[in-house]
DNA sequence: AGGTACGGTGGGAGCGCTCCCACGAGTGAT
DNA sequence: ATCACTCGTGGGAGCGCTCCCACCGTACCT
């Protein structure tokens, strides 16, 4: 009749479980310490002595343990878990290389952590009401957002939650939110003045969605680079795009549409200037001699073009990278007792610069 | 001086977290009824009359309570989580539009539930120790591995840590744990038939890497359609790749050096297929009138080659569907109480299907 | 009428941690 | 020798749930 002991439940779960991974408690015991002192060691608090430290960290080593991370969390009040969020079509995450360079740099600085990364691709309104409940959960500690529009609500929700956030790229000028951001309008004024020193005339631009803060810079540095060059404006020479492949290709067509074609595009992104580049080969015009082409991003896309192409480089996995840790050292302010200072640099410029391939 | 109340810690957490979202115990006050109602309205429990369970959903809503996961996870000892293992160079995962379709797939299925999905790149030994402390701190409930080689020790330690899998693609014939594959064989067959039918006699094929049982059961169905097609086999017409676009073009230079060229080849992938093509094209090769070809994967590389390439198409996001589905009945499976029989099918085998287009 | 069964319910115990208070031993100043 | 600290440490309380047992009332039986 004994199958199970005093315990009930406890027993069964230990019998189900696999005779139990070692918790906090049976180190204490095996270390000859206290709860708290193994809590101390595993945490890496320096209050604690040397002696007991090198006794607990071999009790730990000799019985396997690996801290519950659930029950770290009910405890402390803390997930160990940021969420990436990417408000885009799902399909666009995995075509555009420009996302997975940030997750890349996002989970090198991951790395040495244990913190834990989400990734949340929201697509559509579904996606969008799971995510506000997951949010409203506090499932996350912190979250990050790239490719954000000036009217996404998401920010306002994440501040009215309290949950940290960094987001790449700004919304506005006055962007409030910690921010890591490339240098656009800079980048975009090198690529008109390359195009210009190579005595292009009639210099072109497809932009990308302009409710995206850094198309707009980037068309504002293109006017810019217009101006310095002692060119004209002419506004039929601004092609909109989204982004897209397919609004490279429509873009391009428009622009060959023109009574007088221009003689080099500047094109707000390498997805696009692919796009573009493909009308041109259909059209039997030369890249680089009838057309120039300089393209954004210099992703692994503008290496492998032909010719290769003329692209700005921002160095999107190092603003993975920065996102993580600026996120990382927002959540230790909040997680700290009030009146911390926030770090030197929340909101961070990062410049671009100009790889000069065959395409221009 | 009464900064903090009585509570201490307590307090101090509401105050600073935002006033804190409901407890069930809250929630349990709201409706007048106790702890363990709530919990099982909350859980969709049928043991709960209708009166009390629409009085409790009331207060859920009035409130906005959403359940705390971790001391869900720790009361219950599940974590509510799996990770998907793709056990490939971190830039694979990108390139390979496989990857992406599976993991669509796996979001989809996981999408009606509040199941977690982490998704763990294993790209060198560090990253592998890594998962293997993580998974011995038992911080999923169950691991979705894609792209397993035959001598991967990664399903030994999930057996010995309990842990259950699915798999994508067997390691062998006598696949032990439960898996969901497509039908490699009989795609490749239907490759051969088909190149055959065309009136090519000189096939040949470049195989993917051949520790990946799929890749060697292409070749083997590359071997019987051959027979099939009452033509003779020939070694030295099998080119050995990885699966990389790059070894596509390795294999389709050894195949041109051959004394004779074949005229027809059988892809193992379209990403290799990529390779093979951008070869022919250097060597002014038209396709399909000098060599046709055929890929493998039906992927969405296939449609925008130039000629559209004719490819085995295996239901790659409806796998990746079905490998959800499969590890969350198995998840089910080891929580129940013992005896609950394995459901029908955590084997299953994808019909492969080919899509013919202008490449052959 | 009394007995039995069972659907529905309340709440104690416990999951494995973190946080913090209290306490003892050591150190230096008085 | 006494006091005031500090440092290192042990362990109680509590995080918000789930699980389970005990209990209540009603319906149905004999």
């Amino acid at each position: 009749m004994a199958i199970r002991e005093t315990g009930g439940r406890n027993t069964t779960a230990r019998g189900t479980r696999g005779a139990g991974r070692p918790t906090l408690e049976e180190v204490a015991a095996r270390a000859g310490v206290g709860r708290g002192t193994v809590s101390r060691v595993v945490n890496g608090s320096p209050r604690v002595s040397e002696r007991t430290r090198a006794a607990v960290e071999a009790a730990v080593a000799e019985l396997g343990y690996v801290p519950n991370r659930a029950a770290r969390a009910l405890a402390a009040n803390r997930t160990d878990a940021i969420a990436l969020v990417v408000p885009e079509a799902e399909h666009r995450f995995f075509v555009e290389p420009y996302f997975s360079d940030i997750l890349r740099g996002v989970n090198h600085a991951l790395a040495d952590t244990d913190m834990q990364l989400l990734l949340t691709i929201v697509g559509n309104d579904r996606d969008r009401a799971r995510l506000a409940h997951y949010l409203a959960g506090h499932r996350v500690d912190g979250v990050l957002v790239v490719s954000l529009r000036a009217d996404d609500p998401l920010p306002d929700l994440l501040t009215d939650l309290g949950i940290p956030a960094v987001i790449s790229g700004r919304r506005s000028a006055a962007e409030p939110l910690p921010w890591v951001d490339a240098d656009n309008v800079s980048g975009a004024r090198q690529a008109v003045a390359h195009l210009a020193a190579r005595g292009r005339r009639r210099i072109a631009t497809i932009t990308g969605r302009l409710d995206i803060y850094g198309a707009r810079c980037r068309l504002d540095g293109y006017r810019d680079g217009l101006a310095e060059a002692g060119l004209e404006a002419d506004d039929s020479l601004i092609a909109p795009g989204d982004f897209t492949e397919e609004a490279g290709r429509t873009a391009m067509e428009s622009l060959l549409a023109l009574p007088e074609i221009p003689d080099a595009v500047f094109v707000g992104s390498d997805v696009m200037a692919v796009g573009a580049r493909q009308v041109l080969r259909e059209r039997g015009l030369r890249v680089p001699e009838d057309i120039a082409l300089v393209g954004f991003d210099d992703t692994s896309i503008a290496r492998h073009m032909d010719p290769p192409l003329t692209s700005v480089r921002q160095p999107i996995e190092e603003m993975g990278r920065l996102m993580a840790l600026t996120l990382l050292s927002e959540i230790a302010r909040t997680t700290l007792p009030v009146g911390v200072p926030r770090p030197p640099q929340p909101q961070l410029m990062l410049p671009t610069e100009l790889i000069a391939r065959t395409s221009s």
